[in-house]
DNA sequence: TCTGGGGTCCTAGGACCC
DNA sequence: TCTGGGGTCCTAGGACCC
């Protein structure tokens, strides 16, 4: 048997979890830029609020109704998710951080009578030492769990937290009132699709044969996709940590750029960024693109969009490297008159630091005081906060900057913004 | 005024190899 | 009359996930 452990509204509860007054309150969370609401909590599920609205047409409503709203905090998030997945870890070994806010655990050494017991220690445990509460559904499949793990989301009460998934006749009523939209691996498309012809839950889909997904339903993802519903694994559980392959760092923002200097500025602070994922991961980049747009919403201006990639003479993880080719590629893009609302940054053909290829032509040397640079500035910038030291061509005052204007202090990141007992810090 | 930011995997088809 | 059989690699685009 397999686990999906979910954590309920993360991002609404990672907020909670230092602000004890919000208990039983509604909350929404924002995406960068105040722009969309990304998260509710319970509370203001059922106000009515819905999830991935544009937040400009939800105020009026959020406001009458009285729900706090956060931007969101991205440095408390990705912090309480390391904690829930290290006491994860401390249960079980064979853990795979799927998102942010869920992990697949594998049970094949769980006794399945000891199943029920096994998981609600782990989510009593992760409650207790984090404050996040999670949902655990588990199956002999992860899209099976994946639906046990809703209906445990969708009948708390019922539930408590663990729902498990082994019997036929549970299993058959549990895809029976899944909608086929709700299934793990049918998105927008395909659960149009399949509406179409007829079928509309997860038990009409997993009745279908094999031959026919493999027609209709993307070749091998269909495939699986059934198998996956009649209990026969075909997704496995991956393999701790996945070195990414591609590596992005992209933003709105807060207001129009349309000097070359400030988007060159913008370009600079992402790739800065995406340099310092890179390192984390004990990569370099082969190749690297920037691209920025106009506003796509925007109807009354034309819509303008710029796309520059270049392949590098041999890959890098140097910073400083990486900003001047992105700088480079930006004054070939940009285009004056435009009013920009988005800008990013990708590196792709990641190679391992220590396998890096070099070019028969390059005619410089690497410079091994380079790479003890770039590390010292990530070692400091971990240690006192981000952006302690940073390039010069990132920009001092960056006006175009993401807007958060309801952002909640860094309770676990930030020396500063430390919880004190007793007395609210001003 | 105002609409997020990351990622992965798969397929089809073309170019090329012997 | 008649024109093989097997491969690999690459790219663009689609579909999906959170």
């Amino acid at each position: 048997m397999k686990a999906i452990v979910d954590c309920n509204s993360f991002y609404a509860s990672c907020e909670q979890v230092f602000r004890p007054d919000w208990k039983g309150k509604p909350i929404v969370v924002l995406s960068n830029n105040d722009g969309c609401i990304i998260a509710r909590n319970d509370e203001a599920k059922r106000l009515g609020i819905v999830m991935g609205g544009p937040f400009f047409k939800a105020k009026d409503e959020i406001k009458a109704k009285n729900i706090t709203v956060c931007s969101s905090n991205y440095a408390l998030y990705g912090d309480l998710s390391r904690r829930v997945m290290e006491t994860l870890l401390y249960f079980n070994p064979e853990i795979e951080v799927y998102s942010v806010d869920e992990a697949f655990l594998d049970l094949q050494s769980i006794p399945t009578n000891c199943l029920k017991n096994y998981a609600t220690t782990v989510k009593d445990t992760v409650f207790q030492w984090t404050g996040i509460p999670v949902s655990i559904g588990i199956a002999a499949t992860k899209t099976l769990a994946k639906v046990a793990n809703r209906i445990c989301k969708k009948q708390k009460a019922k539930h408590n937290g663990v729902f498990i998934l082994s019997d036929v006749d549970e299993i058959n009523e549990a895809l029976d009132n899944t909608a086929i939209e709700d299934i793990w691996g049918v998105g927008r498309n395909n659960s149009k699709k399949l509406r179409f012809w007829g079928i509309d839950t997860a038990l009409k889909l997993s009745k279908k044969d094999t031959a026919w997904a493999k027609k209709h339903l993307g070749g091998v993802v269909g495939v699986r996709l059934i198998n996956e519903l009649n209990g026969i694994p075909c997704i496995e559980l991956g393999e701790g940590l996945e070195i990414k392959k591609m590596i992005a760092s992209t933003r709105s923002f807060g207001k129009p750029v349309t000097t070359l200097s400030d988007l060159k500025e913008a370009i600079a602070t992402y790739t800065a960024r995406a340099a310092e994922k890179l390192r984390l991961q004990e990569s370099a980049a082969g190749a690297i693109q920037v691209f920025f747009r106009s506003d796509k919403f925007d109807y009354a201006i034309p819509y303008h969009k710029n796309t520059q990639f270049s392949i590098l003479s041999s890959a890098t993880a140097n910073t400083n490297e990486l900003i001047l080719e992105a700088q480079k590629l930006t004054e070939k893009g940009f285009q004056s008159g435009v009013a920009y609302k988005k800008a990013g940054v990708c590196l792709f053909m990641l190679v391992p630091e220590n396998a890096i290829q070099k070019n028969l032509f390059d005619t410089v040397e690497a410079n091994p005081q380079v790479v003890k640079l770039n590390k010292t500035m990530d070692m400091l910038n971990r240690k006192l906060g981000r952006d302690t030291v940073k390039f010069a061509s990132v920009g001092l005052t960056q006006d175009w900057k993401t807007r958060c204007e309801e952002r909640s202090p860094e309770y676990t990141t930030k020396w500063k913004d430390l919880p004190r007992i007793g007395k609210r810090a001003k």
